[in-house]
DNA sequence: CTATGTGCAAATCTTTTGCAGGCTA
DNA sequence: TAGCCTGCAAAAGATTTGCACATAG
């Protein structure tokens, strides 16, 4: 489970359309439950396709899960969601886009954001010569104490 | 390619053997050539499965790939490998076991020691109640300039 | 000798792809 | 209508597992 997904309400719904539209997508039946539930509810999400797909079944949704994987990396490739690679088994989608630092819970194997005004980074490693830092990945992992 | 693995020379043997005594594991031919290729000329890798094991064949080392899966899983939970979760695909295998920060060149998929002491993090957000922070990964990733 | 490793092939799991049919603009 | 989407099943990779045989201590 990824968390409580929002009901797919009226509202979640044209807010779906909304995101999909901005990026220029088609609002297809499919596209718009996916987004509806990654942004439905304006708050952001750390989703996995197996767990999307699960929580879109569980709306009523007819989607195949090939689907979710190819819309989740439209979703990345419009600049709509982030990739973030924690566990090796698994790909998380962000719709946060920024870039900030995550915990990652490794009981539970889930992936939150961290609060990004508690991370102050003094000082970087220089990107080697002919290179330019693409991003700056942090992750925080977890262990119940 | 995984970069350039040391000859499997004496010197590399017995370091590799040594390694593998100090963690309590039994050195076998196969874990001795993998152990050599891994720690044999002192100096820090970034091996992958696929990788050690084309290396390994290179060297004209009888081993099967899952030999060396099974084996690199054996060598971290013995404390002598620490896996990095950097690209979905792939896994990473560390013989640098301190917290420190990697370079990932996007174009080659390569993984790289960051120079620790150009990396202050002058405040981490502080771990939720109830938990305690296991590691903190830092990756930059790089695009070619 | 006995517990641990190893090899191989087959199984598993996540993710991608090919192609025929469906739906949006 | 034309082209982009979707569904399904099959393919593709990476990694793990089961089991018979080999080997270190």
């Amino acid at each position: 489970m990824d968390g409580i997904f929002d009901q797919n309400s009226i509202a979640a719904t044209e807010r779906g359309i909304r995101w999909l539209g901005e990026a220029g997508l088609r609002p297809t039946r499919q596209r718009v439950a996916l987004a509806a539930l990654l942004v439905g509810d304006g708050r952001n999400r750390h989703a996995t396709a197996e767990g999307l797909y699960a929580a879109c079944l569980a709306c009523g949704e007819r989607v195949s899960l090939a689907t979710v994987y190819n819309t989740l990396r439209a979703f990345c490739e419009a600049g709509l969601l982030q990739e973030v690679t924690v566990d090796a088994t698994r790909s998380y989608f962000d719709t946060r886009l920024d870039d900030h630092p995550h915990f990652y819970w490794e009981d539970t194997a889930e992936l939150t954001d961290a609060p990004s005004e508690e991370l102050q980074i003094a000082r970087l490693p220089a990107p080697p010569p002919g290179t330019e830092v693409a991003r700056v990945d942090v992750v925080i992992r977890l262990r119940r104490g």
